[in-house]
DNA sequence: CCGCTTGCGCATGTTTCTTGCGCGGCGATT
DNA sequence: AATCGCCGCGCAAGAAACATGCGCAAGCGG
């Protein structure tokens, strides 16, 4: 629960980068003994650092050609829609990330789904689901994703 | 190269969970042999399906305590402005993700930083680097993280 | 100045992973 | 309809990686 050292710092950006790699790895990287990274990955992991570890699958592989982030705002901010909202939201398998904003919208989606008819049919089922919206804008980034960094998080 | 069957499925769905697991721990729950299960997540791999396996860490246990959503929308679309932007996002290691767009904006990032300062301070970064925006709208989560989901994502 | 605590690396026992092998099912060819 | 060949399966042994006990050295407080 202390605070974190240089060492520690490395190897949550080691892992963070890549998460499978043997300690003889991770200890040419941090410049520590195998056993001793082992220790402190295991220390920082039941101190919560570490979160999980988890694969990142490729989408197109998959057939996720679209990834869209739609900015939703509700109607009525009563307790009733919102239930509403989350439950749909917790149930479509489609929506992979749910944020909650300030500003001109209410929540922030992700979306992945194989083409735009899987897309616009969840857009047709969250509106029946909550019932309608004062305002439903979509950002679609039609097979235009960029990049996606995952940067090391240094505290 | 070929599809994939119900098995191959499992263990995605399953290594998208929880990434660290033994042979032995995958093998009850696809129902297959450890072996095979490690020959199928090799060819999974080598096939391009897993693109990497890494750690998610906890922000707040780090000190990132905002996370925001910002659509840019860049005031010249030359080869220039493009560039500059992008070297700047490439080097920021605050913006973990950055999608590009169609409609009112032309980029949205995902920006992790532990106060309102960091973020207040990279967003003036961000404009004397590329040289003014036409646009410039934050959608700003104060502490407002709902929740992040990754759900299996299933072909 | 001495003893305690803490973190380190080494070595060993244990778990886990990899790979060679034989078996059985399924489709194709004749 | 029978056989041949191919592919995927589980088993077992060797190899690799991991976990843990031990002694040592550095830093700190009494």
């Amino acid at each position: 629960m202390e605070e974190l050292d240089v060492f520690d710092l490395r190897l949550l950006a080691a892992i963070q980068a890549k998460g499978d790699m043997t300690q003889a790895e991770l200890s040419e990287i941090v410049h520590l003994s195998p056993t001793q990274c082992a220790r402190r990955l295991q220390r920082l992991r039941t101190d919560g650092y570490v979160r999980d570890i988890v694969a990142i699958l490729d989408p197109e592989r998959l057939g996720i050609n679209i990834i869209a982030h739609t900015l939703v705002g509700l109607r009525n901010h009563d307790d009733e829609t919102g239930k509403a909202f989350r439950g749909f939201i917790e149930a479509a398998d489609e929506v992979v990330e749910c944020w909650s904003q300030t500003g001109d919208a209410d929540y922030l989606l992700k979306i992945m789904v194989k083409d735009l008819g899987e897309l616009a049919s969840l857009i047709e089922r969250l509106i029946t689901a909550v019932g309608g919206f004062a305002s439903l804008r979509s950002f679609v980034a039609l097979k235009a994703i960029k990049r996606t960094t995952t940067v090391p998080i240094r505290a």
